[in-house]
DNA sequence: TCTCGTGTTTCTTG
DNA sequence: TCAAGAAACACGAG
């Protein structure tokens, strides 16, 4: 599920661990999910220590404790969640930070997600590398005027899922910004004409779905596309057309061909 | 049984 | 060398 908004409410379900020591790690040292760091090293370092705080930028989140930093990516189905003291860890449960009186749980049954331990004090340098987030005074019209040309020739539909430049932006989102700004999935990134008008739209749809998601995973309003694009058959919440349905850029897109265009 | 998927990386092709 | 598309990863839901 995880997408800005929906990363950033995970990130909170942590949120009753800060301040509290790691009494004990229970993890599956072999799953997928570690692929680039070291799970016995993470063991060594984390059991004793103490969760400090927590930042999502993205879709990535950066764990603080003292000596080390664990980043998170959910991928496709990755979760957190905060589980009482009796909590038995299930089979997609592949790293368990205990605490006192509960238990910090990373899942995820397609191990499309990630882990990424690293001891030390100082961030990761992914981390300090990362893209201006979207909403960041740093997200220019001219710097996203320049990569629209860059990527003159790909649909925008595509340009909006690169994590490089949009980071945060999701296959859901994607569509929506393109549904709220009136523009054709498949349209070239070299032919929009109001660049301004989408970096607006980019950004308000990631500020309101950051407020409503992120909060309480609440669903966006009905006139928004979201709650109608999921299923074949939805219609357009704005001029009450059937929407259409098409693989671009490799990923699912729904769109309305009457409202939308190139 | 079969298809599909709210993501990223790597391979292949142009 | 670069960009774009396809395949691969792995599992549960419908």
């Amino acid at each position: 599920m995880p997408e800005l908004a929906e990363v950033e409410y995970f990130r909170k379900r942590w949120n009753p661990g800060l301040g509290n020591r790691i009494t004990e790690v229970e993890s599956h040292p072999k799953a997928r999910v570690f692929r680039g760091s070291h799970p016995k090293d993470l063991v060594a370092t984390l059991t004793g220590s103490r969760l400090l705080a927590s930042e999502a930028h993205g879709k990535q989140m950066l764990f603080r404790f003292d000596g080390a930093t664990l980043g998170v990516h959910l991928g496709m189905t990755g979760e957190l969640r905060c589980e009482g003291p009796k909590f038995v860890a299930g089979k997609h449960d592949h790293l368990v930070l205990w605490q006192k009186s509960r238990a910090l749980v990373f899942s995820d049954p397609r191990l499309f997600g990630r882990l990424l331990f690293q001891p030390g004090a100082g961030d990761p340098d992914w981390w300090i590398d990362r893209a201006p987030g979207v909403l960041s005074k740093e997200f220019s019209l001219s710097a996203m005027a320049a990569f629209l040309q860059r990527r003159r020739r790909t649909a925008i539909k595509s340009i909006l899922l690169m994590q490089e430049t949009f980071p945060g932006v999701g296959n859901w989102m994607a569509d929506e910004i393109l549904w709220q700004a009136r523009i054709d999935p498949a349209t070239p990134g070299g032919k929009i004409e109001d660049v301004a008008g989408l970096r607006k739209t980019t950004r308000s749809v990631c500020r309101k779905a950051l407020k409503i998601i992120g909060t309480d995973w609440s669903d966006p309003p009905t006139s928004w596309l979201f709650s109608h694009r999921w299923k074949e058959g939805g219609y357009c919440p704005r001029c009450g057309l059937e929407l259409a349905r098409d693989t671009i850029g490799g990923r699912t897109t729904c769109w309305c061909a009457h409202c939308q265009k190139g």
